[in-house]
DNA sequence: GGATGGCACTCGGGATATGAGAGTGCTAAG
DNA sequence: CTTAGCACTCTCATATCCCGAGTGCCATCC
């Protein structure tokens, strides 16, 4: 009974799993992997596995499916790296290459992974790099609203309303809602003049400082201002301070959800608590951060995995989350990754995950 | 044979479905729906109902459904408005107004449609309105590229690579994917000295222009400058121009996927289709526009419906879509809307898209 | 001791049969 | 024009059966 034989049948179960979606027998595997002994000797290997809890019968009398725990060892030890091919490399770089502009290329890098893979691809849009600013743009739109452009030296662009007339801070208060439609009279410094003293001001105020520095340099303007416009100075400042200190940029996108409902993709639940925890983006975005960022459950290459139950989302207790941090320098700025069936090709998808976030790495503004 | 009683029995027969899910018979009609008469008379209506193309049978001796032409005439003549609550109204003038930039008003935008339909939202990011621009912003990123921000007067942001050291024009040709990673010592003309002496000059030419005058603007100034940076110039003009000038925007985002499947979405042939007809976006932002554009089938505030096979796509032969343009002055700049089964809520949903988009017209930066 | 062949046993799932119920169309009468 | 009665049709749910795949265990062999 080596050690050896048991774990390449629990690769063999895998792989065929994987491939016919069924539950896979004593006789086939003997028959479709080159082990060379009966299948009588596979069902003692079987036990033993099944005993450790590798593998589990679906009912009495079928054939065994792998486990959760299965499935890591696979992951972990059984594995083989199967690099893409190099017309596949290209085809990614051509088609990444092609991108518009940062939103372009996020989404077309998750409609890439969703096709490589064949399943849900997500991706994280990157944080906001901490870096300093390079340019401030105040635009007034229409009723009490103004429009804060926010450009980073690292190229990040944010943009964020502010309601005039209330207090400062980053959190606006209900707008009026019964106000006319259109343009009005403003009723507070709204006006064009106002905005190109403030925006100069503050422009002039930030240049050459870091981060760390903006504070200071912003209250210092505010200091030496009327009184009248001192509130929306400050408000203004406070608002691009938090928008620059912000660590984490919350939105993710999704491609590839209509590969849910392909026949492959019968989940016993059905698909309802999967398609929920997709749109739960704050828990999603969480998940994608922790698996990025723990030591564990990592293989090579910076991509992590996890399987099954491992998610802590009820909903995505029968898929597996493949995913891998990208980024400028070498840093992690982002995740991205793919979700699938517990039963998934783990290299391909791998592969093509890792792939897609070298290109990504190589390729993002640093 | 009275004419209004067999329109009755149509909007009872509409309504019963819509509820039940389940084909109608003549008894439950009589029994649920006030009517008066027999069964048997009833049958005799829905006998002529079905001869005019209005109700059909799924089999021989099952109760009858409405078909897409009942629908038809049950939206076009049968339906009764039915305004939202006041909480309802209210929660949607709170929950919109807490959004913090554009994107999130879009996105909560859609969470609320998805929410108060049970369907899936669509919502079009709005088209850059033609208008001035109102400053320029280069960034250099990684390597041979450059960041062009484009803020116009009317508060739109976006954002484009552009490929330096090849030919100008839109089309960034395919960046060198061998290049290492990190900023390279730049082989042209990106070091900030140069990229600010752009910036001022094309910032100054476009001061006060309109959108028609920029391209002369800008090539006086790509004619006053030195042979070495006239291409580069050249090449950001091009981009500005173009960028401004493009009249639709590709963007869309969805919401409530999750809603497809619950058990209440049984489709005939599953929704794979309708999940791949999500992802053509393009396809999709098509429909919506002819949704929006055309005179008829639309009812009440400018909602358009489109019922089954009237949507071209055949993936959506079983859904209808509900939608409605909106826009800060009245003149539609996008479009949102709801997709669900052709067995829906019209009323309910027509309110809800209706609502929302009136309350995103006023709130928009006109 | 591990590998193998034999064998009885289990169980899921497809095919078939059956019956109940809902609904219809038609006809004749009010 | 409406209504009651009636024979007919068809779907769906249930029950039953049977086949085959697969297992566990035991005796045997190398």
């Amino acid at each position: 009974m080596s050690e050896e034989r048991r774990l390449a049948v629990l690769r063999a179960i895998v792989e065929d799993y994987v491939h016919t979606r069924e539950p896979v027998g004593s006789r086939v595997l003997t028959e479709r992997h080159g082990l060379g002994v009966s299948p009588a000797t596979i069902r003692n290997d079987m036990a033993a596995l099944e005993e450790a809890g590798y593998i589990a019968q679906p009912h009495t009398s079928a054939g065994r499916i792998p486990t959760d725990k299965g499935y890591r060892l696979f992951v972990d030890r059984l594995a083989e790296v199967r690099p893409l091919t190099t017309p596949q490399r290209r085809a990614i770089e051509t088609f990444l290459s092609e991108a518009i502009d940062m939103d372009d290329v996020l989404g077309r890098a998750g409609r890439l992974i969703a096709q490589l893979t064949g399943q849900v691809a997500v991706v994280q849009y990157p944080s906001l790099r901490l870096a300093g600013l390079r340019h401030l743009e105040l635009v007034p739109v229409g009723g009490a609203r103004l429009l804060v452009v926010v450009i980073s030296d690292s190229g990040r662009v944010e943009q964020r309303f502010l309601d005039v007339g209330v207090g400062p801070g980053a959190e606006p208060s209900v707008v009026a809602v019964d106000a006319p439609a259109g343009p009005e009279p403003d009723p507070g410094a709204l006006d064009e003049g106002t905005l190109s003293v403030l925006r100069a001001r503050l422009n002039a105020a930030a240049a050459g400082k870091g981060l760390e520095d903006l504070p200071d340099a912003f209250a210092h303007v505010v200091a030496g201002m009327d009184a009248a416009l001192a509130p929306l100075a400050r408000g203004i400042a406070d608002l691009v301070v938090d928008t620059l200190g912000a660590q984490r940029e919350e939105r993710i996108v999704l491609a590839g959800t209509a590969n849910l409902a392909r026949a492959e993709m019968r989940f016993e639940q059905g698909l309802s608590p999967v398609l929920e925890a997709l749109e739960e983006q704050v828990v999603l975005l969480g998940l994608l951060t922790e698996l990025a960022s723990e030591p564990g459950g990592r293989v090579g290459g910076g991509v992590g995995v996890r399987i099954g139950h491992e998610n802590r989302l009820d909903g995505l207790a029968e898929t597996s989350v493949v995913a891998s941090g990208y980024g400028g320098d070498g840093d992690t700025v982002a995740i991205l990754g793919s979700i699938g069936p517990t039963r998934m090709d783990y290299p391909g998808t791998i592969a093509s995950v890792r792939a897609v976030a070298r290109y990504l790495s190589r390729v993002l503004p640093g």
